[in-house]
DNA sequence: CGTCGAGCCTGAAGGC
DNA sequence: TGCCTTCAGGCTCGAC
C-alpha cells in the first residue's frame, strides 16, 4: 500500500475522522520495536497529550502532540507504514486482529490504531519532526519540487534514474510502483544514468511524476495483492482502485498501453521493475542489460 | 560516490 | 490437500 498517495490518504482519514484536539489517554505496545524499541519511553512520551495536526513528508506521517507543561516542548509521532503498516481511528469497541502494534486510546472511545502484520513499520516519539525530515528529499507534490529542482538534483550524479528516484534523501514519496509507471510515462528506461537525460526528458520526468501521483490520489490509491483472502482494515471508507489503472507495474507479458509491446520485467535497485522495451529506449550509457527478459 | 547483500517479519502464491 | 520455497509496495547498515 504505502507510497506518496497512499499515505496521504491516511493523513486525510485521520483528519476527517476527526482525531485531531483529541487527547491521548492511554497507550498499549504490543511489540515495543515497533514503537521504537521500548514501550515504556514511548507510553510515557505520549501518554496524556493532545493531538494538534496531523501532516505528512514524503511517506512519513507525523502526528504533532501539544507540550505537557510550560517546561515541555511537545513532540511528534513519526510514522512509517513501511510495507504492510496501516493508520486509522477506530470504535474503541472495534475486536482487534492481533495485528496492532500500538494503539492510542484517545479521550472520546476511540484509539488511533498502528497495524503491521509484517512488523516494518515504525512508529516514534521525537521532540522534533527535522530529526527525519532533515534527512528527506523534496516532497515531490510541494510547490518547491519545479524542473529546475529536479533537473539539478539529477545532473549532480550518475546514478541508475531508478535508483536515484526511489532515494527518499533525494525524493521523498516516491516507491516501486509509482517509479515505474512515471518512467514509462517519460519514456524514460531506468538504468539510464540520470546526468545523461536531456532537458527535455527532464521536464517529462517532473511532468510524469506529478501525473502518476495525482492519478494515483484521484483513484483512491493503489492495492496490490488484492482479491479473496485479503485483510479488511475496518474504518477503512475508500476503495484502492489504481491498480486497475497501472500501465506496466505487475504487468509482465501484458501489452503497452502506447505501443502494444510486451511488456517486461528487470531487476534494478534490487527491485522489480517493468517497462516498455520500446517506448523506454536505453539512452546514453546503460550497463548490463542482459539481465531484460 | 555508488552498488550489493543481508537483515528485519509475515502471509500469500506457486511448484511439486 | 499439504509441504516447501519464493516473493513482496521499504529502509538501514556494513562491505567492497
Amino acid at each position: 500500500m504505502p507510497e506518496l498517495p497512499e499515505v496521504l490518504m491516511v493523513v486525510q482519514g485521520l483528519t476527517n475522522n476527526g482525531i485531531i484536539g483529541r487527547r491521548i489517554t492511554q497507550t498499549t505496545v504490543t511489540w515495543p520495536r515497533s514503537a521504537g524499541g521500548s514501550a515504556e519511553v514511548f507510553s510515557s512520551a505520549v501518554t496524556g497529550r493532545t493531538i494538534q495536526a496531523v501532516r505528512r513528508h514524503g511517506k512519513y506521517i507525523f502526528i504533532d502532540l501539544d507540550s505537557a507543561g510550560n517546561l515541555d516542548p511537545g513532540g511528534t509521532i513519526a510514522v512509517h507504514l513501511r510495507m504492510s503498516g496501516r493508520l486509522y481511528a477506530a470504535p474503541a469497541d472495534l475486536p482487534l486482529t492481533g495485528y496492532e502494534r500500538v494503539v492510542l486510546s484517545l479521550d472520546d472511545h476511540r484509539d488511533v490504531r498502528f497495524y503491521d502484520p509484517r512488523k516494518f513499520g515504525r512508529m516514534v516519539f521525537y521532540r522534533d519532526s527535522s530529526a527525519i525530515t532533515d534527512r528527506l528529499g523534496v516532497d515531490p507534490l510541494n510547490d518547491d519540487f519545479t524542473p529546475s529542482v529536479l533537473a539539478g538534483l539529477l545532473g549532480g550524479r550518475k546514478r541508475q534514474i531508478k535508483a536515484l528516484l526511489l532515494d527518499q534523501s533525494v525524493i521523498a514519496g516516491l516507491g516501486n510502483i509509482y517509479t515505474d509507471e512515471a518512467l514509462w510515462r517519460a519514456g524514460i528506461h531506468p538504468l539510464q544514468r540520470s546526468n545523461t537525460l536531456t532537458a527535455g526528458k527532464v521536464d517529462s520526468l517532473h511532468r510524469a511524476i506529478r501525473s502518476v501521483l495525482l492519478q494515483g490520489i484521484s483513484n483512491g490509491g493503489t492495492r496490490l495483492g488484492g482479491g479473496k483472502g485479503n485483510f479488511i482494515v475496518p474504518g477503512t471508507t475508500s476503495t484502492p482502485r489504481n491498480q486497475n489503472h497501472l500501465a506496466v507495474f505487475g504487468r509482465l507479458g501484458e501489452a503497452c498501453p502506447k505501443c502494444g509491446n510486451d511488456i517486461r520485467r528487470i531487476v534494478v535497485a534490487q527491485r522489480s521493475t517493468h517497462l516498455c522495451p520500446v517506448c523506454q529506449v536505453p539512452a546514453g550509457e546503460i550497463q548490463d542489460l542482459s539481465a531484460t527478459q
